[in-house]
DNA sequence: CCCGGCGCTGACAACGTTGTCCAGGGGCTA
DNA sequence: TAGCCCCTGGACAACGTTGTCAGCGCCGGG
């Protein structure tokens, strides 16, 4: 009883800090029953305008605001999705994202949403205190390959969509960029400009989209016809060190690469500072990047991408996941979205004369 | 009784689509009562080993899994915290907004987030709505001006830091970065390298952090005694084709200006492009941007920039609001945090010898 | 004039969890 | 061996809201 607020400014709070009013209190300031308030707030019919009147103004009053934890507990319902990706600064999601918190909007849902930071088991962790929180459904861009401790979730009605990557070991709705296909562009393009020794710097090989795209570049290597030395892909962590380092070592080999394909925009970013760095070369070196970036195109040369429109993703996933949400049967679908190739000067140099 | 756990894909699952096992069908099933149950679940002391691994095991068995909003309603605290910010896909905002969520993961709570998209009505509906949902706290980036709707809320316990931008006609914690002080800088810097002649290519003047920018730029050209042509300010939205007519009227004015600075990161990139389709002038114009952005080194020239960190605003406010919700008390408090002014080559042009 | 019905209101239970409090049993001490 | 205390476990209320249902006037029609 003498716990007193600690008062951040107001000397004398009349009541308790961190107690608030709820629809009881209301109720007795407005002289009416508790049920009422509850229409009033909910704008039930049934109510006099008088009485409205009576109530609205002790909601004023009092400062009033309806707790929506009581009313979740009560409705089954949390009006809220998750959004678990892996890293909210990564100028991939932001779109992404937004697009997301769009969708949601528009059916009136909030969106409560983590990074996973690429590790397994915090994705796990967010991902079960998200179901916890009972959100209505989830949208994931997995970094772990085993999705089974979501079998039990999905069971009991949280509907989940996978972006840009697949679940692992379990059944569920994915939306995915065609990596394959971009992938298989890009090299292609570069074969088309003559290049035969074309280097591929990508992201982890457990990486679904990593892994895809390394598919796609050997597929148009070997549909050309050319050879793939192992010197030529380097996969690992994207860190600007790592991919500068497996760069340098393409392009100061005894046969250094004439073109290097770039497997997301970090790697992107970091090889296109490399290349500024080196001693202008007689021949410059081709270069595709996967993932569009801003201002790609003011660089000299403009940087050729493979663009994915990330909000479309981000829309097309939950889109799907509302669809489900309002009843929509049926088996996991999987939604590939294409790619597009984007030439901007940077892709359709020739390698040396001599090559 | 009957309620095996479904299977993932099994065909008729035992229990109501949407409806999860309980603390009470744990207790039943492990022949336990309610609350040892609540005390495994909350690895609370006072459980015989023998006891607790059946619990664990009917926990399993049927998947469990706490329900957070009756836990919530019932303890007071949601362990969330809201993030309410201008556009997530806005790339100043990213690392902000992974700052802020770092934070909340160490301190173990979630964050819930939305964009206002500058609209302040679309802010206030986002702030109560967090309200009702009873985060603890709330960090935002505001876009309206007036806030007193919130003072019932912050009454009430929940703490309210601001980012980027003050509250509006109420007191409350804020974390800024040096606009005024910045812009200044920016200004003075053009001057020195001979320019008289500077145009301020800004956000909507109602927007804290334009005015101050446009103050910063007032009072560095007055400071050197230069005059300030109305022509050669402009505030208004910043969509790529208000500024792209903007500063071509600006370049074009029979007395054209020499240097542009562009009030943030969103105007600098348009800029750059109106000036890279630009017939290339006997002097190139310079120019200055407020907002680092990535890739700003490798244009040529490199585009000078005034850098703020996005990232160390989030982590401040929101090391701030869990000092709050830690019992910090004293009056509000507004943080300053310093700009760095990173010399490229387009804020070093010299302005055309006959200027 | 009476009765049926309708419009408005409120009492009450329930949602799933946690805190409080009490009961029972076993071990230790006197 | 009796008594006491601690350790474990369970019954119950409460958190704030919403759905159900019943009651009470009042009006119109028969």
């Amino acid at each position: 009883m003498t716990d007193t607020a600690p008062g951040t400014a107001s000397r004398t709070p009349t009541r308790r800090y961190g107690t608030r009013p709820t629809m009881k209190d209301v109720a007795a300031r407005a002289g009416v029953g508790l049920k009422t308030v509850s229409r009033v707030v909910n704008g039930e019919p049934g109510v006099t305008p008088d009485t409205e009147r009576r109530v609205q103004e002790a909601i004023t009053a009092l400062g009033f605001r309806r707790n929506d934890s009581a009313r979740i507990l009560r409705k089954g319902r949390t009006a809220s999705i998750g959004l678990v990706l892996e890293d909210l600064a990564d100028p991939f999601y932001g779109p992404l994202s937004r697009a997301v918190e769009e969708v949601a909007r528009a059916h009136g849902a909030l969106l409560i949403n983590g990074s996973s930071a690429e590790d397994p088991e915090r994705e796990q962790e967010l991902v079960l205190a998200l179901c916890a929180r009972r959100v209505d459904g989830l949208v994931i861009i997995p970094a772990g390959h085993d999705h089974r401790y979501l079998a039990p979730e999905m069971a009991a009605g949280i509907a989940t969509v996978f972006v840009d990557r697949p679940a692992g070991r379990i059944d569920a709705d994915a939306v995915l960029a065609d990596s394959f296909g971009g992938s298989h562009d890009a090299v292609a393009h570069l074969i088309a400009h003559g290049h035969r020794r074309i280097g591929f710097l990508g992201d982890l090989p457990g990486i679904h989209t990593a892994a895809e795209r390394l598919r796609g570049y050997h597929a148009a290597m070997s549909e050309a016809g050319l050879p793939i030395h192992d010197a030529w892909v380097s996969l690992g962590p994207t860190d600007p060190e790592r991919v500068r380092a497996a760069a340098t070592a393409m392009l100061d080999a005894t046969e250094p690469v004439t073109a290097l394909f770039a497997g997301n925009n970090r790697v992107t970013v970091t090889v296109v500072r490399v290349l500024a760095e080196r001693p202008a070369p007689a021949t410059p070196v081709a270069l595709i990047g996967f993932d569009d970036f801003e201002l790609a195109d003011l660089l000299s040369p403009g940087i050729t991408v493979i663009a994915q429109d990330s909000a479309q993703l981000g829309r097309t996933a939950a889109d799907l996941l509302f669809r489900r949400l309002d009843g929509a049967g049926g088996d996991p679908r999987r939604l590939v979205l294409p790619t597009r190739l984007i030439p901007r000067g940077s892709g359709e140099l020739p390698p040396p004369a001599a090559s």
